[in-house]
DNA sequence: CTTGGGACCTGGCTGC
DNA sequence: TGCAGCCAGGTCCCAA
């Protein structure tokens, strides 16, 4: 599932291989994908331009393009962004051809991925809360906003709108490091605990990031490797483990539609 | 405003 | 072996 850190290891790996390159031909394979555009106009707006620069905000990949607009494209559970060489997949979406004969392919097996153009990127993107890893993300700017929230702190952190980019698997790494039980109302953390969990929450997508993000269902690098953080899961998807610290058996308890995985011994 | 539930999707896995 | 049902979860939409 790609998250802030497999997300970030797609732009980096995208980086050399596209920016500077221009769009030569584009083929839409699911018009799902494009939605709300038309195959056509998505194709005629993309067709001729250079991409300039990829950024990341949350979990979006953004792509500045030479005539002002923006591509972004979200991989939502199961998407995938490969450049070639590659194996055929019968769950292609799409595809980009650039002026170096180099291919872009969106994968994706549940068809959630999407992708839009837009001149302004913020119509996009403005719910999305502060970035976790920029100085802007402090401890002060953390505890102020979990004010108020009466909701279960994991439900908070997967808010797209409070954090950008913390999905399932980080919430439950970066909560079981900061040993916080995920169903505790996200208002009644002490300061040592808001102290740990804020500090667990930028420790655990650093590492993350560092290797190259976790394979654990569809994750796969755009040359086709796999990322290794998914070695580093003391609870996250640990079903039928145990604690590595206590040994208790990894609970797994269903909240926001979500599997959550934790210790009920270490965390409180 | 916040909170919480369901919908969108599909394939792999589990258990009867 | 066959098959129903569970599980995976990012985001949107809607109701309270």
């Amino acid at each position: 599932m790609p998250e802030l850190p497999e997300v970030e290891t797609i732009r980096n790996e995208l980086l050399p291989a596209l920016v500077g390159r221009t769009i030569t031909q584009v083929t839409i394979f699911d018009a799902k994908v494009v939605h709300p555009l038309s195959v056509e106009e998505f194709s005629r707006r993309v067709i001729g331009q250079r991409i300039e620069d990829i950024r990341r905000r949350g979990k979006y990949l953004i792509f500045p393009l030479s005539n002002g607009e923006t591509l972004i494209i979200h991989l939502k559970m199961a998407g995938a962004l490969l450049l070639t060489p590659q194996q055929p997949s019968r769950y292609l979406r799409a595809s980009f051809q650039f002026d170096n004969d180099t291919q872009l392919f969106l994968i994706d097996r549940r068809r959630f991925a999407k992708m839009w153009l837009t001149k302004n990127a913020e119509d996009i993107i403005y719910k999305l809360g502060p970035e976790p890893l920029t100085q802007d993300f402090s401890y002060k700017v953390f505890s102020s906003r979990l004010k108020g929230r009466k909701a279960p702190i994991k439900a908070v952190l997967i808010d797209q709108g409070f954090i950008a980019g913390v999905g399932n698997m980080y919430a439950d790494e970066a909560l079981f490091s900061a040993k916080i039980h995920p169903l505790r109302r996200a208002d009644s953390l002490s300061k040592e605990e808001t102290k740990r969990l804020y500090k667990a929450i930028r420790e655990v997508l650093q590492s993350a990031i560092g290797n190259k993000g976790a394979s654990v269902d569809t994750y796969i690098r755009p040359n086709g490797s796999l990322g290794t953080a998914h070695f580093n899961f003391q609870v996250a998807h640990q079903r039928g483990k145990f604690c590595p610290i206590c040994g208790s058996p990894i609970q797994r308890i269903s909240l926001r539609n979500r599997g959550t995985y934790f210790c009920p011994k270490c965390q409180v």
